[in-house]
DNA sequence: GGGGGGATTGAGAGCGCTCTCACGTCATGG
DNA sequence: CCATGACGTGAGAGCGCTCTCAATCCCCCC
C-alpha cells in the first residue's frame, strides 16, 4: 500500500490525509492512547495508505532517545571473531535488545585512531547506552568518554584497571573464571594427576588471571605447590609453544590445564608431535567449550560458561540503567557460573 | 578541557562564547571553509573550551545523512559466528567504513518478526545504505524495503532469487565459488583419484550450488561422470552424516570434496571412525580455509577466498553508490578469485 | 436543565543544526 | 571617486517530530 517515490511522507501529510492534527497522528503512531478508536483507525489507515514511517532523526532530536545501543569491543576483530566467546555473547545481547526493539551498534576499537572516532561517536548522541568489552586491563578505555556524555555503560568481563574493583557504580557481567579454573584443576587432581601445568592467557586480562588463580586455589586446597604456568596468549600457536616449553621444563608433567580451547588444541598438537598420548600420558583440560572442542581427537574436557546468557544479562543491566526496565533495586555486577564438561581428554 | 555536567553545549552556546553567529560556528565545525582564520581559531577554542560535540540527530534531520551503514545478515547469528566467512567479511567492511568515518550497524535477521523490525528500521532513515547478506535464495528479502526507502544496497554473495541474474542494477560481491569447486576437484583428479564424492551445502544458496557446479565442471572436463553429491548443510554434523552415506552408497570412493571446512571436519570424523586413512584411503578437500583447517589431523587441503577483501569491496561499492566516492563508471558486481591451498589431506 | 469533570483534540513552541540569502566590508579597476 | 565584485558574516527559515497547555466536547449526575 505504499505510495512510493517522491519525498517520504511526514506527520503533516498523514494529518492532512486523515483530517486531524499532527499531534493526533503522533499520538496514534506512538501507541494511540487517548485517541478515540474511530479516529485512531482513520489515522492508521492514512499511515498505511501513505506508507508513513517516522523520521528517527527528528524524533530523537526531541526525545533525546535514539533506540540504539553501542557494543564497543576494544579488541582486534580477528580476535573477536576467532573467539566464539564474543559471538555468543553478542547473540545474547542482540536477542535481548531485539526484544525491546532496540538496535545494536557494533563498534570495534582496534587501532590507535579508533578510540577517538568511537569516543566522538558516543558523545554525538547516536546511542542511548554502551556495552563495552575491554579486555586488556590497563586503564578505563572509553569509560570516560561515555560517562562524560552521560551514557550508561555496562562492561563485559570484570574490568581490571586500578581502582575498578573499588568503584561501586561500575556495572559488569563476568563468568566465574576463578571457579572454572578451580574445577578444571580439581578434576585433574581427582583423576590422580600429580604434575599439572597451566597454559594461561595474557595475565593483563582479568579472565586469564582469574582462571590461573582458580587453578592455584585447587592445588592449594589439595596441599600441592603452585603449578608451573606459561602464557599461551589465548592462541593455538601460543598453546603449542607453551606446551613444548612446559614439557621441556617439567619432565614428569602428566596433565595440563589450558585456559582456552584454542590453546588446548595447540597443546594437543605438540603432544601428538612428541608422541605423547592424550590422556594416557598427559591429560588435557581446556576452557570455553567451543564447538570444535568436541571434534578434537580425543574430544576435549573443558569448562563451559553460559556466554549467551551473559550477553543477555549485560543487555538487561543496561536496560535497567536506562530505566526502561522498571526495577526497584539499583543494578549490581553479575557473575555467572562455570561448569566443567568432562570428555575424553582427561 | 571539557566543562562537564549540565546539558551538552549547543551551537548557540559556542557561538555566544566565541562572539560569533551560529552559522559561523557551523561553518567552522564542518571544515571551516570561508571563515577568516582568526575567527576560525577563536571558534575552535570555544568548541574545545565547552567540549562541544554536534548533535547528530539535529544534523541528520537537516542533512538527511546519518553517517551509518547497516549490515543486514539474514541468517541465524549462530551460523554467522560459527562461520568465520562472515567475520572476516565484516572485518573488511568495518575497516573500509571506519576509514571513511562511517559507522557500521550490524543487524541480524533471524526470526520471523525480525524482518518487519529491520525493515522498519531501514525505512526510518537510520542509515545511508545497506550491505545485505541473504543467503537463502528464495526471494528478495528486504531489498524491497530498502529500495523503497531509497537506500542503496549491496549484496554479499550472488543473490539467487528468480530474476536476480537479470537485474542490471543489482550490486553484489561474490567469490568465484564455481572456480573454487573446479580447482578442488581438478586437484583430486590430478592426484589420481577415481571416485570422488561431493558433500554440498544447502543448494538454495548460490555459493553451495556454484561449488557443486564447479566440481561437475572439473569432472566433465576430465570426461568423468557427475559425482555423487549429498547435502551436508554446511555443518560438521551434516558432513559426518553425509560422509557416512556416501561411503555406504559408493563403495569404491577414494576422495571427497566437502564444500566447507566444517563439513570436511565432520567427514574426517566419520572416516576416522570407520578406520579409513586420510589421504591414503580417502582424500579430503574442504572449502573456506578457516583457521582450524590447518589444525586438523591431517591438515586440510582447502580452497581459500580473500574474504576480507570481499568485505572491503562491498563497502566500496556502497560508497560509490552513495556517491561518497567520486567515480565516473557506474559500479557493477565483483567476483573475487578462489585459490586452492594444498595440505596433507589430499 | 445546568454544571462539573474527564476524555479528546489542536495550536504552537521548540529540539539543534544546516543552508540560503542578504548584508556589510574591503580591495580593485575604470 | 564610485561602481564592481569577492569574501566574510549574520539572520532566519525550516528539517519532522514531541509535548505541553488550553480549548472543546460529551456524558453523567444532581
Amino acid at each position: 500500500m505504499h505510495r512510493s517515490r517522491g519525498p517520504r511522507p511526514t506527520l503533516e501529510a498523514v494529518a492532512a490525509h486523515a483530517g486531524v492534527s499532527r499531534a493526533t497522528v503522533s499520538r496514534v503512531v506512538n501507541g494511540g492512547a487517548g485517541v478515540r478508536s474511530e479516529v485512531r483507525e482513520r489515522v492508521r489507515a492514512s499511515v498505511d495508505a501513505l506508507g508513513y514511517v517516522p523520521n528517527s532523526a527528528a524524533r530523537s532530536l526531541v526525545t533525546r532517545r535514539t533506540g540504539a545501543v553501542a557494543v564497543v569491543i576494544a579488541e582486534p576483530e580477528s580476535r573477536v571473531f576467532s573467539d566464539p566467546f564474543f559471538s555468543r555473547q553478542l547473540r545474547g545481547i542482540s536477542r535481548e535488545l531485539a526484544e525491546r526493539d532496540l538496535q545494536l551498534l557494533l563498534m570495534f576499537l582496534e587501532e590507535r585512531g579508533d578510540s577517538a572516532r568511537v569516543s566522538r561517536y558516543l558523545s554525538a548522541g547516536h546511542v542511548d547506552g554502551v556495552l563495552m568489552f575491554s579486555l586488556h586491563g590497563e586503564e578505563p578505555p572509553l569509560g570516560g568518554a561515555a560517562e562524560e556524555a552521560g551514557l550508561p555503560v555496562v562492561f563485559g568481563g570484570r574490568p581490571g584497571w586500578p581502582g575498578a574493583a573499588a568503584d561501586p557504580g561500575l556495572l559488569y557481567v563476568d563468568t566465574d573464571n576463578r571457579g572454572g579454573g578451580r574445577q578444571a584443576v580439581a578434576h585433574l587432581l581427582e583423576r590422580g594427576r600429580q604434575r599439572i601445568g597451566v597454559i594461561t592467557g595474557p595475565l593483563d586480562q582479568t579472565s586469564a588471571l582469574d582462571r590461573l588463580e582458580g587453578a592455584r586455589d585447587a592445588l592449594a586446597a589439595a596441599g600441592a605447590a603452585p603449578p608451573p604456568a606459561l602464557d599461551g596468549r589465548f592462541t593455538a600457536e601460543g598453546g603449542e609453544r607453551a606446551m613444548a616449553r612446559l614439557l621441556d621444563e617439567e619432565p614428569g608433567l602428566d596433565a595440563v590445564f589450558a585456559c582456552s580451547d584454542l590453546m588446548a588444541s595447540g597443546a594437543m598438537r605438540t603432544l601428538r608431535a612428541r608422541g605423547l598420548r592424550v590422556p594416557a600420558d598427559v591429560a588435557v583440560v581446556g576452557y570455553d567449550d567451543l564447538e570444535p572442542a568436541s571434534w578434537a581427537d580425543p574430544p576435549l574436557t573443558t569448562v563451559r560458561q553460559d556466554v549467551e546468557r551473559m550477553g543477555r544479562i549485560m543487555a538487561r543491566l543496561l536496560l535497567r540503567r536506562l530505566a526502561l526496565e522498571p526495577d526497584e533495586a539499583s543494578p549490581s555486577p553479575v557473575v555467572t557460573p562455570a561448569q566443567l564438561v568432562i570428555r575424553q581428554s582427561s
